[in-house]
DNA sequence: AGTCCAATGGCCCGAATGGGCTATAGATTT
DNA sequence: AAATCTATAGCCCATTCGGGCCATTGGACT
């Protein structure tokens, strides 16, 4: 018997993947949560064999729930669940220590099929994620001062007045521009704005 | 009894639709579709006193599968189900005359009742919804031109380029982009971008 | 100790951008 | 018929941007 806990915002969806689990006696549908922060509360209190998350929820995402519960409970099985496949989020989940990446428009089967892998020890990853991922790992990915400065090109910050905010000089930011336009292969900040919020860079 | 059918690439969302629906006796589940595509041919099938339609899909999306539908049984009942609360799609959905937009974190109670509520004849909106409605509604939104311009620009295109592709001058180009600039109220394209993005006017 | 890399900063320069202002043809609506 | 809106196009000009190239500092990892 395999027990399951879900945190997700989106109560259509717990209850879809409650009765998905209770297709199948193997397992337990222990808890829920709707907010990332009441994660690792609900861990402490049920103890469930796997842990699902959601990756987009307000307030605290399901990669900061991940990182909180791994902190805390560094062998609890998480899997991810997710609506898209943004790569940064794949790559950070996995990276983070998720043992699945299960995009919710799998069958139910496949779900079932995800845990069950899971319980048996590997990693259960869509295929689809799968390739984002491999995809992801060969490329730099930006760095934080990098991520900083996109989140404020998009929004309409001139280099000067990032300099500004950041408390640097004009000729920082635009090197860093630069630098994150090749990391992104972006022709210009529109771009590399676009390329962001697609791959989950930035909100 | 009111007869229920859904259209959504999520298996999840619809089973969880499916269980909803289940508490409730006045309602029944007669159909789904995983692709807005199928949308026509479901509606034809069985003739849904609703139909639930999911807005953002892969292919044919939910506002195109309205579109459809409206035009061939102008008297169906369509309630929009949606993950996020982008204007466009909020201000398209109703426009066209969607009876309903409710978002999937809403309590299965506030779902079945929103599912009441049109079969009431009074239309369906979230709270958080009717306030991106109506704030887009005295907005003046992008014109066609306007949409195709900023696509390209997100894909980091020059002005020359876009003139180029749409055989246009450079100079009616930056005409549209500062028009489009004031009405999204952006300072740049990157931050049009950023807008244009969020609120579900580019992919 | 040595190496790598992120973060910081500088300079030059040509090309692209955005603001302001005007104007015309065609469509749609009133 | 008049008014409005969209798409088209032009001009001028100051600012900004992006590319190329280089240098230093401080961590982190080997």
């Amino acid at each position: 018997m395999t027990t399951v806990a879900i945190v997700d915002d989106h109560s259509v969806v717990r209850i879809g993947i409650k009765y998905v689990l209770m297709t199948d006696s193997e397992f337990k549908f222990v808890g829920e949560a709707d907010d990332g922060a009441d994660a690792v509360p609900l861990v402490e209190r049920v103890h469930p064999d796997i842990l699902l998350l959601d990756v987009r929820m307000p307030g605290t995402g399901g990669i900061a729930a991940l990182k909180e519960v791994r902190a805390k409970f560094p062998d609890q099985r998480v899997v991810m669940l997710s609506m898209s496949d943004a790569e940064e989020d794949v790559y950070q989940a996995l990276t983070l220590g998720a043992r699945g990446y299960v995009i919710k428009d799998n069958t139910p089967g496949r779900i079932i099929g995800a845990l069950k892998t899971v319980m048996s020890g590997e990693l259960a990853i869509s295929e689809s994620v799968r390739s984002v991922y491999e995809a992801r790992k060969s490329e730099r990915g930006l760095t934080g001062r990098e991520k900083e400065i996109l989140v404020l090109v998009s929004k309409g910050c001139s280099n000067a007045e990032i300099g500004d905010i950041l408390h640097l000089s004009p000729n920082t930011v635009k090197n860093h521009l630069k630098n994150l336009f090749e990391a992104l292969g972006a022709a210009d900040r529109a771009e590399a704005v676009a390329i962001g919020i697609r791959r989950g860079l930035i909100a």
